[in-house]
Parts: structure tokens; C-alpha cells; sequence
DNA sequence: CGCCGGTTTGACCCGCGTCAAGTTGGGTGG
DNA sequence: CCACCCAACTTGACGCGGGTCAAACCGGCG
């Protein structure tokens, strides 16, 4: 049952805001198309007009650009629950792109469901439109870390914030959580080289703040890694107080 | 009757969406409180719970936070016209502080205000959800910005956005624009150092790209500057084709 | 006239990028 | 079941973009 698109959805609503059992099943009756999508593709292109939104039911994804230069740059990271392309719904045009980082699968909502949702049940809307607001206060987050922070610190928080992601899905039972993602993934997340991102994880690891291997990362000292990348979870706006606290003990 | 939010207002939500008389009709009932604000003064707090949206109608103003070893990242800059916290509808605890930059006339709008517009004038909504929606975008564009390009660049590309934006306000009769920003506060929004902002206008001045004393910036060679900073104004999904064209000659 | 915020310039330094050369380990095919 | 492959990881040597520190300079304003 958690691998259904109109569950995610409903479920991630209630994480974020207060909608009623009329709101929710007005939300299960929009009509999904799944997919499957392996590693690595492209599920939307940077130029690309969408006429429907997705919605990650597993696995996990990114959204990034290239500059001219063909560096990259991911621009935000999805979890399952996301609506990555909320977005397009106003604007269609995708001024990015967004990718499959493990085998996902993932929902596809029309447009037009979308809209004649949000036409009748302004509650659903609002939660929309606030996933959209908290998509933004994330892209702040990640402003203030690549303009200020350096780069121990960018990575700290970056897993600070994935791990409070994946934890407020239910996807982490305690402070071990599976992040497929490469060293060249992060660097290109956080702004920088894989060389670098490989020591600074390395330090890390010394420091006995976290162990990784492969896909597998564990936080071994929440607290010392927070303070470091100056991480605060408000900005993720989740309104269980479980999900805000320290990973500590749950 | 360009100095009041009414107007400021209605007019933005012509230059990004499709809205019909009676839209404008029910934007221009909204109640709006104006005030004048300095220099330097902050408008919003970071924490504060508010309950009114700003509209800005005259001065420019920015969103900043500090980290922890005090230094400031600067999250976006306003020009007249924008809804700087138009967010803080959804999310009313502000993660981050709002302040005018030059002396600022602001319209504030109660958020039941906006709500109820929200609710009888569906278009409008989806133009005000929009309108956070390209703030999402232009915070994209940034953290391409930061994380993947040079201090030049970065700076060529805020210098051609602020422009384009002025610009689309009809602030700008030709290439030249009041731009009343420091260095520091260039620096601020750049993730540099106000020395090397310094060196970077320096050189700018030095190619023939731009010229700049005081408040005054003129792009003397707009085509060089966009290829420099890679801009592409699109992310500002501007309607009118005008304001999306460069600047050579209109 | 003198103060002061903003600007400009020089000298030096460091975090991170670049380049290059391994190493490791899971997956595949013979 | 082993040999090989290749993507991901790891480490070292070195260089550069931009930070830091410090000292003028400039111009508007009280």
C-alpha cells in the first residue's frame, strides 16, 4: 500500500498540512499513470513543456543544470513523497532538468486533474502551494550554505537534511539511512570537486561523526554534525513534531 | 498612481499571468496599510510570525540571512512591484529577514485579505502562486550560480537579472539603471568578498562591459555581459516579449 | 573642515580545484 | 568459480581563485 501514488500524496499533505478526510479523498481520486524509470535517465528535459506533474512513490532523484562549461549543478534532491515538479503546474516550462539517481517508481498526475483538484478543494491547493513555498525555503537553505558555508560545513548540513527528509517518509528506523548517492552526486550538490567531497567524508568519518559505505550511511553523532553544517530543521516546515527533533531517539 | 499597491500590484500580475478585468477589479479592493520605511531598517525579522504580505512600490529591498560566524548571505533582491514575502501566506514564521536597502514605500496587505481574494478569484491565486513560483526560480538560477561559476560570472549574471527586472518595471528608459547597492552588499548576494567585487567592476569597467558610480549602473555592452554571467532570462518567465528580449535597443 | 561609510589597491595566504595515479569491489561473462 | 572490467573511491602533489589583512583614498554631509 505505500507504493501508490495517491497514498504518497496524501500522506506527505498531512505531514505538512491540515487537510480533512474529504480533502484526502478527493486526493485519492486522481487518476495515476505509474512508471518504472531506471538509474540514471532523464524523466524530464531541461526545455522540455510537461502537461503533468510527478510524483516519487521510491527511489530517489535529483533536478540539476549544466553551465556552459558542462559543469553540473544539482539543484535539489527528491525523496519519496515529492512532488519534484510541482512547479510545473504554472510554469511548464522546464527550466531544468530532473533524474532518476537509483530505479524508481514514480506517478504521473494530468495537469488538468491537478487544476480542477485544486478548483474544488482550496484546502488541497494550499498544501500545493505550500510543498511549492517549502521546495523554495530548501533552495535558500542551500543559498545560504554555497554562498557562506564552507564546504565541511555545506556537507554537514546537506546530510544533516537528507537524513530529516528520509526520515519524516518513515523510510529510516533509526540513524542508518540508504542514500544512493555518489561522491560525485554530493559535489555536484554542494559545489564541488569529488576530490574534495571524498576528504572532507573521510574527515568525517575520523571524527567519528558518520560511517559510509556504499549506499549505507550512518550518523554516529546527530548533534556534533548539526552544529558543524549549522543545521536547524525549521525550513523544512514539517508540522510533526517528531519529524523536527533531533534524530536522537524516537 | 504608479505609487500605490493597488496598481503595483495588478500590474505585476499582468506582466506574469492572464488575468481578466474582474481580477483586477477584486486586486484593486484589496486593503492595503502604506508605509514609508528607511534605509537600512528591517522590515521583517527572521522568526517573527507575520500576518500581512508586503507589496513593494518604491525603493528596492532584500532577504538575507547571517550564519552562525556572522557572515551575511544575501537570499534575493526586490524591485518595485514584487511580493517579497508573499511565502510567509503559507509559512508565516519567516526563516529569514527582510530590509529596505534605499528608503522604501511598501503597501501591507492583510493575509485574510489575500486569502479571500484567494478563494473568489481563482486566477488570481494561480498568478500569486506563480509569482512565488518564478521567486523559486530565480533561487534556482542562484544556486547554479554559486556553486558552479566564477565571481565574474556571478556577478555579470546578477548585474544583467537586476537590470531585466528594473527593466520590466519600466524603471530603465535605456541601459542605464539606478542600482543602489553597495559592493558589500553585491558581495553579499554573490558569496564573494567586497574586495574581489571590487576588482570584478574593476575589470568590467576596464573591458568596456559596464560603467558604475555611485547608485548608477549603465551595461554599456549588454550581448558580452550575458555571455559572461550565462544569462538567460527566461527563469524570470516574463510574459511580454519586450521585457524578455535584451536590452539593445526597444 | 573633519568625519565616516564606501571604495580602491597591494601583499600574502589558504581552501579547494586540478591533475594524475592508484585501489577497491560489485557485476559479468567465459 | 575465477578473471576481468569499470565505475566509484582514494590519495598525493601542486596551483589558483578568492579570502584576509592593512592601508590609503574619495566624496557627501553635518
Amino acid at each position: 500500500m505505500k507504493f501508490d501514488a495517491q497514498n504518497a500524496l496524501s500522506r506527505r499533505l498531512r505531514l505538512i498540512a491540515d487537510i480533512d478526510a474529504e480533502d484526502e479523498a478527493a486526493v485519492r481520486a486522481l487518476p495515476v499513470t505509474h512508471r518504472e524509470v531506471d538509474d540514471g535517465v532523464d524523466i524530464v528535459t531541461e526545455g522540455e513543456t510537461v502537461r503533468q506533474c510527478c510524483i516519487l512513490i521510491d527511489g530517489f532523484t535529483c533536478r540539476y543544470r549544466h553551465t556552459l562549461e558542462g559543469k553540473r549543478q544539482i539543484i535539489a534532491f527528491h525523496v519519496p513523497g515529492d512532488i519534484p515538479d510541482l512547479h510545473s503546474l504554472h510554469i511548464n516550462q522546464m527550466d531544468h532538468s530532473f533524474a532518476a539517481m537509483t530505479r524508481c517508481r514514480i506517478g504521473f498526475v494530468p495537469h488538468e486533474a491537478v487544476w480542477s483538484l485544486c478548483l474544488k478543494r482550496p484546502n488541497v491547493a494550499a498544501a500545493l502551494w505550500l510543498e511549492t513555498l517549502i521546495d523554495g525555503a530548501i533552495f535558500r537553505e542551500w543559498i545560504v550554505g554555497l554562498g557562506r558555508l564552507s564546504g565541511a560545513s555545506r556537507t554537514a548540513h546537506l546530510l544533516c537534511e537528507l537524513a530529516m527528509r528520509i526520515r519524516s517518509v518513515g523510510l529510516a528506523p533509526d540513524n542508518v539511512y540508504r542514500l544512493p548517492l555518489t561522491q560525485n552526486e554530493l559535489a555536484d550538490a554542494l559545489g564541488l570537486t569529488v576530490v574534495t567531497v571524498n576528504r572532507v567524508l573521510r574527515d568525517f568519518k575520523l571524527a567519528g561523526l558518520i560511517d559510509r559505505s556504499r549506499s549505507r550511511l550512518e550518523i554516529k553523532d546527530w548533534n556534533r554534525l548539526a552544529e558543524l553544517g549549522e543545521f536547524d530543521p525549521k525550513y523544512l516546515h514539517f508540522r510533526s513534531p517528531i519529524a523536527t527533533t533531533g534524530i536522537a531517539r524516537q
